[in-house]
DNA sequence: CAAAACCGATTGTCTTGGACAAAATATGAC
DNA sequence: GTCATATTTTGTCCAAGACAATCGGTTTTG
């Protein structure tokens, strides 16, 4: 029997939610939202139900919400506009599966069931081939658990859970492909900004280039831009691919964009794609 | 011809070398270094050479170096340090591996030949098995690539690549090990606390563990305690196995394992494993 | 009527300087 | 030598203010 009130430091949210520590001072102060306890030594204490909403708060301020709005908001009302956006955005239909289609792999994570999970990706792979099964397949996927996780019906741990295993069918599925011959086609650099530590969309792009014979050269995520001109010409790179996603803010990708132009010959082009608001 | 100094914000360097905020502002303060220009409306603005030797700062901090001594120093005492250090630690053999076995995958590195890379790492899976693979090659591997990483004979972009396709080689080796029983031996979901995205670790102990046919549950990196605890209990684990670095701070590492401590029933075990400075 | 220019509100991040707890180290007693 | 007690060191927190960049909407212009 544990009395423990699970909460945490303003550092700690900070990393769990990725909203930085002053705009966490900042909306206390202005929006009244959140609202910590002090500890003894009047340092600032969240609850974790304060925690799970602005988990939320960060989703929704990710899809386009002003701040301002939302943090005047009860949590009960924010928790409300989640769910309806999560059911506005399942009626646009990604091209692709069908809500339909997706929902059994859904249940399979729901389930807990890993294994079954990354079998019934691999028969997708093997049924639509590498390409379809990118494009068809995993992207309205992605979609699909980013929803039933605004919705709630997904937790975080499940979605980890779902990222880990389709990276392992995607790299098996990069790994069954032949070596890329030397030469005649565009040498691709990938990578991620740091701050950008999403590694799934990377793994997608890179199965497509293969499947074109283009010979890539990864170098994970999260790598800072004057070492991704390093590589580029280290590696003879014809194209720099980076991986973009709403974890950075647009003004954060616009400026590392325009840094790494600068830096890089005019001779490579630059490759940018994923889910940012860069549109 | 571009006169552009490449310079770095705050909030960029903090990304960069993981040194937050408060700590470069009070060391400018207290140790007269890093010092920063200003940009015109009087915020910090930091050459890349400084953030160069902040880099080298916080792998000898990790290391075991105290600020107060190394922030006095000149940057070129700080460089002489690390070379030093490199080599004292160079000749502290670690078991396996000795520093003339590892030296050709060095040079393949250095050759940015990333093909040939993984077919070297491939041959010593094949020669020497899974198991004495991760405990005698890949692990004095990232040592000897981290030291040649401090003294500056390996780039940043040049350990990203390596360390990609040693993930490649392993996770190649655990797709082709037979699926371990349901039953008989202990579950491990396995997973890093955010902040720490090494995930390198996490998969040499999964090889380890699949040799061993212990089901393991992969979460990736970064998954919050409370999520954590979640999965636990949703996979029925019988132990928790949480991968670490030095990129943790001790006083981090020692909450969050009380944490999980904490919220986990007293059934299941936790194994905490890495590099960290935690002994 | 559409495009462009303007303006005001919003919002995240930066600034300074002070404070303090936790960890590391030094000092002293036994 | 070992244990307990000072003392320094060090990272993080706090507060309030400032400000540039962005966003929304309005007005002017072609």
């Amino acid at each position: 029997m544990r009395a423990e009130a699970p909460s945490l430091t303003i550092a700690a949210v900070e990393r769990d939610t990725g909203i930085g520590k002053d705009a966490l001072r900042v909306w206390e102060r202005r929006y009244g939202f959140p609202r910590p306890l002090r500890d003894a030594h009047g340092e600032r204490v969240y609850p974790s139900d304060q925690v799970e909403t602005l988990r939320l708060v960060k989703r929704l301020l990710d899809a386009g919400h002003r701040p301002g709005r939302l943090l005047r908001l009860s949590p009960q009302d924010i928790r409300a506009l989640a769910d309806s956006q999560a059911a506005t955005q399942a009626l646009a239909a990604v091209g692709g599966a069908s809500t339909a289609e997706l929902e059994p792999f859904i249940e399979t994570i729901l389930r807990h069931d890993a294994a079954a999970l990354r079998h019934e990706l691999g028969r997708g792979l093997a049924r639509l081939g590498a390409a379809r099964f990118v494009t068809e397949l995993v992207a309205p996927l992605n979609v699909a658990v980013g929803e039933a996780w605004i919705s709630g019906r997904v937790q975080v741990f499940e979605e980890h859970s779902y990222t880990e295993e389709i990276q392992v069918v995607m790299r098996q599925a990069i790994a069954q492909m032949p070596e890329p011959p030397a030469t005649g086609h565009p040498r691709v650099l990938m990578s991620t900004f740091p701050g950008e530590a999403h590694a799934l969309g990377l793994l997608m792009a890179e199965t497509l280039l293969r499947l074109e014979a283009c010979p890539c050269i990864s170098l994970g995520v999260q790598t800072p831009v004057l070492e991704i001109v390093r590589a580029a010409q280290a590696h003879q790179a014809d194209v720099v691919a980076i991986g973009l996603s709403s974890a950075m803010g647009p003004q954060q990708v616009v400026d590392a964009l325009g840094d790494l132009r600068g830096l890089l010959p005019a001779s490579v082009e630059i490759w940018a794609g994923g889910s940012a608001a860069v549109l």
